[in-house]
DNA sequence: TCCCGTCAATACGGATGCGTATGGCACATT
DNA sequence: AATGTGCCATACGCATCCGTATTGACGGGA
C-alpha cells in the first residue's frame, strides 16, 4: 500500500497548508513553518513535494475540489423550492464551519493571495462562474425571469463574498436578519 | 523648511508601499524590496521610519484617513437627493481609480492582510463601522424605514466589498446594471 | 570658512527560508 | 541475514531580509 499512506500525508501537509493560510495568511504556507507546525522538519516535506509550488498547486486542486461540488451537492440533495435551496445556500457559503481546507476563511485570503499569483486568481475565477451560474439557475427556479435572476445572482454572491471577506478580518458585520430580508426583497415580485 | 520635505519623502514612501502592497501583497510591504523599487538603499528608509512596523503603521493612518472622508465629502457636497448620493457613492466605491494610496486594490489586501495582524482588522472595523452608518444615513434619507435601512446598508456595502475582492483577485464579476437593480430593488417601496 | 543638520550609500551581523545531498531508521521481502 | 524501500533527520550552500553602525555628500547659517 505505498500510493495510500503516501496520498495520505500528502493530504495532512495540505490541511497544515489551509490551516496555516487561514491563520497568517499565504506568507506562512511555506516549507519550515509548516513543519514545526507538524512537529516534522523539511526533510519530510521534500520527499512528498518536490517543491513549494506543488504545495500550493495541490493545495489549489484541494480547494477547487471541495469550494463548489459539495455544497452544490448538498443543497440539491435536500430538494426544496427555489427558495428553499437559497436560504440553505446562503446558509452554507456564510456560515460554513472551518473544515480541513479552511473553509470561508480560506477563501478570504486566497482572493488575496490571488493577486500576485495568476494561477490562485484562475482557480478562483472558475470557481466563482459556476457558482454564480448555479445561483443564477436557483433565482430562475425561484420564480424570477431570466436577466433579474442574473442580477440577484450577482448581488447575493457579491454580499455573501463581503461577508467571507469582513469576518477574515476579524470582523462580523453581517446578521442574519439581513440575509432574509435580502432575499425576500429579491423576491419579492414573485411571492 | 525641515518638516516639510520630511513629510514628503515619508509620503513616498507610503506610496510606494501601497504600489508593492496592490501587487505582490502585504510580503511586498518590505524594505529592501521597496527601497530596489524607488531606486534607493535602505539607508534612506531607517532614516525616514524606525521601523518597518513604522511604515505599515503610516500606511494604515494614511489609509484610515483618505478611505472615509474623502469619499463622503466628495458625495456630500454635491448634494442632491438620497438615492443620488447613493448612486454616486457606489460608483466611487466600486470604481475607484488606483491613485496614491491604492484605491479599491488596497483595500482588499488590507482585508487579507488583517486576518494576521490585528492592527489592521482595528482600522478596517473602524472604516467599516463609519461607512456603514453613513450608508444607513444615505437610505434613511432615500426613504427607507430605520430597519430596512440597516438592512439594506448591510447588503450594499457587502456585496461593494464583494466586489472590490473580486477585482483584487483579477476578476470582475460586477457589472453596472446590476447596482441599478439592486438600488432600484432595495428602493422599490418607495419610487 | 567652518560647522551642523539632512539625507542617502555602504558595510556588517543575525535571522529565516529554499532546495539539495546525504545519512539513518523501521519494516517488508526474499 | 541481506537487501531494498518508504519516510524522516541532519547538514550544507545560497539567497533574502531586518536592523544597526558608520561614513559621506550636500547645503545653509554663524
Amino acid at each position: 500500500m505505498t500510493a495510500k499512506s503516501l496520498e495520505l500525508t500528502k493530504a495532512e501537509w495540505i490541511a497544515a497548508g489551509f490551516r496555516a493560510l487561514c491563520e497568517d495568511g499565504p506568507r506562512a504556507v511555506s516549507v519550515e513553518p509548516l513543519a514545526k507546525l507538524l512537529g516534522v522538519t523539511k526533510g519530510s516535506f521534500y520527499w512528498h513535494f518536490k517543491d513549494r509550488a506543488a504545495l500550493h498547486a495541490g493545495m489549489l486542486t484541494h480547494w477547487e475540489k471541495v469550494a463548489t461540488e459539495h455544497i452544490i451537492n448538498d443543497v440539491e440533495a435536500k430538494g426544496g423550492t427555489g427558495r428553499a435551496k437559497l436560504k440553505r445556500l446562503i446558509n452554507h457559503a456564510v456560515n460554513a464551519a472551518p473544515d480541513a481546507y479552511g473553509g470561508a476563511q480560506a477563501e478570504g485570503m486566497l482572493r488575496g493571495w490571488a493577486a500576485s499569483h495568476t494561477d490562485v486568481g484562475a482557480v478562483l475565477a472558475r470557481v466563482d462562474k459556476r457558482r454564480l451560474t448555479y445561483l443564477r439557475k436557483l433565482f430562475e427556479e425561484a420564480g424570477l425571469a431570466r436577466a433579474q435572476a442574473w442580477h440577484a445572482a450577482e448581488v447575493t454572491y457579491l454580499a455573501s463574498i463581503g461577508a467571507q471577506n469582513t469576518r477574515a478580518s476579524g470582523g462580523k458585520l453581517d446578521r442574519p436578519a439581513t440575509w432574509v430580508y435580502l432575499l425576500d426583497t429579491l423576491l419579492a415580485d414573485v411571492s
